[in-house]
Order: structure tokens, then C-alpha cells, then sequence
DNA sequence: TAAATCCTGTCA
DNA sequence: TGACAGGATTTA
């Protein structure tokens, strides 16, 4: 569910609450398989102790930089929230699989109903800097130019949706502002990638910018579940263009959006502002 | 390139 | 009751 202006409203949010705070214990953890390269015990015995030295955020995921090198990464796919409560007195709510007890009993709990996400122990930077290199492809709020986005492309086949979903082509962009951006972009979801002319690739550049910054300020999007590290929906939901808007006008033509399946995720488009090139008859 | 898989909740 | 969900990996 996260994507990268939500994962970034919550490390903004996490950083200046936790940032400092020493580790007491944890507790909470139901559900082993949440945790892929660590078991249960191992979380318990490493973190007490450590002191949080920075939040930060790569792609999708959210990564804890602890005292003595340690790292902790979580990545909250469809449902999961990370959620901090100030003195640790409120009721853990239903689903809570992780509790992250700190020295002054404030507390960071991680709630998942569908228990997709998961949460990596690093031993050092050195494995978590491995660990990601692997997955994911640049920060698309890094310099995005249209020089940078071409030599991306060069050389990948597959359409525009799958490519843009794909998290080693761009770090940290989903299935909603998959759709927000190529509606911005005016660019069709199947479009092949190495197609794109010079002006569409200085479109998708720009779009892909614009989209995320602006989410990014108005702090994600609330679609269903989401929530930042206070408990508040953010604000980007009544902003979304096309996603999940099937039959309502399309802001810039007014002509319906349309819902259709497209590499197996539902695909949100206006039709008449993103058509396809008619194919060349040779 | 596509389908199956991991889960639970919600909505039509 | 069934379809669907903001993700990503594994398998065919």
C-alpha cells in the first residue's frame, strides 16, 4: 500500500520523534515470518541497548540506523502502518506484530492486517547497502533528468506501467502513482518503453517529479489504510487525477476514465488523453 | 510475460 | 459470496 510519498511522510514524521531515543526491549512478535533474515530472538537480544541515529528511506523502504552499525529495515507492502504512541499507554491495536519498546516508554509499534510486510535486522551498513543495491534502481527525486531517464530506458523492453512497477528500473514507485503519473505524462500504460520520442521522455521525467513531490507535500495518500507515524490519513487522496476514478470525468478532456486490467494490476486511464501511436504501416 | 503465492479486510 | 486491494518474489 505504501509508496514512496507515504514511506517519506513517515520517516519525516519518525525522525523527529525517535531520532535519539534509546531501546528498551521489544516485544509483540507473533508472526516469525515477518521477519526474513532474523529470528525473533535475535531482534530481542540485539536492540536493547541501541540508540536511534537516523530515519531514513530508500525506495519503499524504511530504514532505522541504530548505534554499533546496526540497521533495521522495514518494508510495510499492502497494510502494514508503523505507528508511534508518546508514552506507550494507548491499547495495541488488533493486528500489531512488533513493538519497539524505548527508554521513556514512548513506543513504535508495527500494525500489518495482511502480514505482508516485513522487517530486516542488519549487522552492518555494508549488508544493508547489499541488501538494497540488489532490489532497487535510483531515487526518482534525485536528479531525474531527461538524459538520466533515457539512458534508464535504453535497452528495457516491456511497456510503460510494468517498467515504472518495476522497483530496479525507478526505487519506490507503486501502482497508484503508477497511473497518476503516466495520466500526467499523457502517455499510454502499454506503451512500449523504447518508444518514447524526446518530448515524451522529457514528459514522463517531469511528470514523475511533479507527481511525487506533490504527494510528498501533501503528505501521501490515504487510499484505504494508510496512516503516517501519527495516526493522520494524509491528504493526497482528494488530488489523485484517474486512480480509482473509473466513469468520472478525466480532469483535463472530461471524457470517462476507464478502469482496465494492465500487468495484472488494475490500470486507471483516460483514453482519449493517452492513446496509444497508431503503429506504423510499413 | 503471466500466474501463483503470501494474508486479512472491505465492499458490491 | 466473490472480487479486489497502494507489493514483490518465485515459479511456469
Amino acid at each position: 500500500m505504501p509508496e514512496l510519498p507515504e514511506v517519506e511522510t513517515t520517516a519525516r514524521g519518525l525522525r523527529e520523534r525517535i531520532v535519539g531515543k534509546r531501546i528498551a526491549e521489544v516485544s509483540g512478535i507473533d508472526w516469525p515470518r515477518m521477519l526474513p533474515n532474523a529470528a525473533p530472538e535475535l531482534l530481542a537480544a540485539v536492540l536493547p541497548s541501541l540508540t536511534v541515529e537516523l530515519v531514513d528511506r530508500r525506495g519503499k523502504y524504511l530504514i532505522l540506523g541504530l548505534s554499533d552499525d546496526r540497521w533495521l529495515t522495514i518494508h510495510r507492502k499492502m497494510s502494514g502502518n508503523l505507528v508511534f504512541d508518546p508514552d506507550g499507554a494507548s491499547l495495541l491495536a488488533p493486528h500489531t506484530h512488533l513493538v519497539i519498546h524505548f527508554e521513556d516508554s514512548s513506543e513504535l509499534r508495527f500494525v500489518d492486517p495482511r502480514k505482508f510486510g516485513r522487517v530486516y535486522l542488519f549487522l552492518d551498513r555494508e549488508e544493508l547497502d547489499r541488501f538494497l543495491a540488489q532490489r532497487l534502481g535510483p531515487e526518482p527525486l534525485a536528479d531525474l533528468t531527461v538524459a538520466r531517464l533515457r539512458s534508464l530506458v535504453e535497452g528495457r523492453r516491456g511497456r510503460l506501467k510494468s517498467l515504472l512497477l518495476d522497483q530496479r528500473f525507478l526505487a519506490g514507485i507503486g501502482n497508484l502513482y503508477a497511473d497518476e503519473i503516466l495520466w500526467d505524462a499523457r502517455l499510454h500504460p502499454e506503451r512500449s518503453a523504447g518508444s518514447l520520442t524526446r518530448p515524451e521522455l522529457r514528459r514522463l521525467a517531469d511528470a514523475i517529479v511533479r507527481v511525487l513531490t506533490e504527494a510528498i507535500q501533501r503528505r501521501g495518500t490515504s487510499f484505504s489504510t494508510y496512516l503516517d507515524a501519527s495516526g493522520q490519513p494524509g491528504e493526497n487522496q482528494s488530488s489523485l487525477q484517474v486512480y480509482g476514478r473509473a466513469g468520472l470525468p478525466c480532469p483535463r478532456c472530461a471524457r470517462p476514465i476507464e478502469r482496465r486490467v494492465i500487468a495484472q494490476r488494475g490500470t486507471w486511464l483516460c483514453p482519449h488523453c493517452q492513446r496509444l501511436p497508431r503503429p506504423a504501416v510499413p
